[in-house]
DNA sequence: TTGAAAGCGATACCAT
DNA sequence: ATGGTATCGCTTTCAA
């Protein structure tokens, strides 16, 4: 099975080897169809595939996508990139993975070298809000879809963003909490610096105020401002906010909204270090809806985003040619998040009764 | 920014474009420094990047290696994917990402358009014997190296192997709960059609006997034997063998031994689904020693993987360029698997005292 | 020690 | 409707 060339197939269609490149790149619509079918027979005859080097060198550009995610370590990032795999392979392309671990001048080298490989989309994963530090390669032609980081103002033109809407998702959060009767709610965060945890944040705020409290009131935990810290730290940030939201001299918060799952589990860790029960003593709910969400002890109520979905969308701008012009959703898709309530968030137990309850509980 | 080529270098450096390819192969041994010199300050002058895609025209194969894993939704293989990507970075390597999602046949597909693709090394992680499948392709001279899956008699020469002894895993595992004084312990895996897998069997079948039990008076719980199935799916294994194996009529077992963390995470839901309590009612102990499993409630004892330390041997071996000759480890590379003790696992329970222990807990 | 030139495989312009 | 051919950027004999 040595390689086969396009000369090769050209040869054996008895044709010139421009007119097998015809076929191949779909320009076969005014061909004596006689013709296209030698062609179509020898290419399966010999069962010739096209050298993707060459056809590289000759055009500048791969069937290649790269994604840049903060760390596949992270189960949520993890299920993206799978996701996005499966797309690739349907769009017929492969995807070169990259971690950025949140890294800004990790994440620029990455769109760098790709861009300079011949990759023509790029789905990034990242935390800034301005596409500067990466704009000459914009500029020069690359296909730039952001995912979790919405449309900026400022932005290329040819930029399309994939994302779910934030601002809801923190106010989904809030609200249920609210609804739940809890007025002491905690907004754990690692850094809320990135658009879309800004944006969490601010849906949360909304929330809060709408039902006539104070934001200010709440108490609120965004540890590591300044530290640039990677994905697969959000657990550990969690399980240090719930140590110092109980152990400090603060009020004490009756619910927490994480920034994220993981960060959410780590808080659970955390309480329960300090001999607090999740649910029963702390509401908490986090962002993702990852699949260990769902198997965690107790169940933990989390913001869904529609990972496959997303996905699909980010996919299909990225191997677009036309800068997201032709699409149908436009430079911006922002999605809707969906709660999913699950055992993590309850209704604030009475003050004091912390025993009779835990009985309660374990004839259950 | 345009594209600088190494006629440009050659150019600047007043050099033929020969020489200039010298240098970046390496082979300036015999050179003029002064000529060395002009050329290395042309290279970096103009910002100078060789373009990949002609390098590989001319040389037929990339820098580029290919990754398969069952899936990197799996936290487990997430971790590990994290772990080779960094381990490229470091090699000078990109990675192409595949998910196998364990279905042989997308396995071998996979691993034949990498190889067309002009891959140099790839590492599978594959739950298959025989490498019949793609034999042709590492005879080529494709680098395999196969990734928790032990060089098995049979394999091609050139294939090299990294896992951890999963036999000794095993061993570990039932070693455990056989000392906490279980001995009614059962085995929950999906399939154990897989090499590792069936070694994971076989240790713990060791321990058992050693001990003086019988292993065929162990409840085991091996369903989905005929169906292929993802990695994602794991948790669903475990949880389906929990409710088979509690509410059967089979022997109840005190303690279970899970093929793999998610699996046993799973496993934990579904007892508690059935209103069982983990490490209280029955112990569990995974494998892989996910993230997760020091997050969960009760946190999860564990087999752990050295998974950096795995991802760095197996990166040396994909980009090197000896079939494994010239490796200190040899063909196959079987690191110890480490016993990694939370509350998941405890002693088996004085029958019948059920609430009584759980009031002491709560007070915890 | 360095250079000239052929060629890797596919493409697209320009002919016919 | 098809074919000839220069070209993409780099590497590698072979000569000098």
């Amino acid at each position: 099975m040595a390689k086969v060339t396009i000369q090769q197939v050209a040869k054996a269609a008895g044709v010139s080897p421009s007119t097998v490149s015809n076929v191949l790149n779909g320009r076969s619509d005014r061909m004596v169809p006689a013709t296209r079918e030698r062609i179509d027979k020898a290419i399966a005859e010999l069962g010739y595939r096209p050298n993707r080097a060459a056809r590289q060198l000759r055009n500048g550009r791969t069937q290649t996508i790269g994604l840049v995610v903060p760390s596949v370590g992270n189960p949520f990032w993890g299920a993206f990139a799978r996701e996005i795999e499966v797309a690739a392979v349907a769009a017929g392309s492969s995807v070169l993975l990259c971690n950025s671990e949140r890294n800004p001048d990790r994440e620029r080298r990455y769109v760098e070298e790709l861009w300079e490989d011949g990759v023509r989309g790029i789905i990034l994963c990242t935390s800034l809000a301005s596409l500067d530090y990466i704009s000459h390669v914009i500029d020069e032609g690359l296909q730039l879809v952001t995912f979790d980081r919405p449309a900026q103002p400022g932005d290329p033109e040819s930029v399309v963003s994939v994302s779910i809407d934030n601002h809801v998702g923190g106010y989904l959060a809030a609200s249920h909490l609210l609804e739940l009767g809890h007025t002491q709610i905690a907004f754990v965060s690692g850094s809320i610096q990135s658009v879309n945890r800004a944006a969490r944040y601010r849906g949360f705020c909304s929330a809060i105020e709408e039902a006539g409290l104070s934001v200010g009131d709440m108490p609120m935990w965004t540890g590591f401002e300044a530290l640039p810290f990677g994905d697969v730290e959000a657990a550990e940030v969690g399980r240090k906010a719930a140590h110092d939201l109980f152990t400090g001299d603060g009020v004490r918060p009756t619910a927490v909204v994480a920034i994220n799952d993981m960060t959410a589990l780590g808080f659970c860790r955390g309480l329960r270090d300090l001999g607090l029960t999740v649910g029963e003593d702390v509401s908490i709910i986090g962002f993702d809806d990852i699949v260990l969400a769902d198997l965690y002890d107790p169940p933990l109520t989390s913001i869904r985003q529609p990972i496959k979905r997303m996905a699909t969308l980010a996919m299909e701008e990225a191997v677009s040619q036309d800068g997201g012009a032709g699409s149908e959703v436009g430079r911006s898709v922002l999605l809707r998040p969906q709660l999913v309530v699950r055992e993590s968030t309850r209704a604030p137990k009475p003050a004091k009764k912390r025993d009779a309850v835990n009985t309660t509980e374990s004839a259950r």
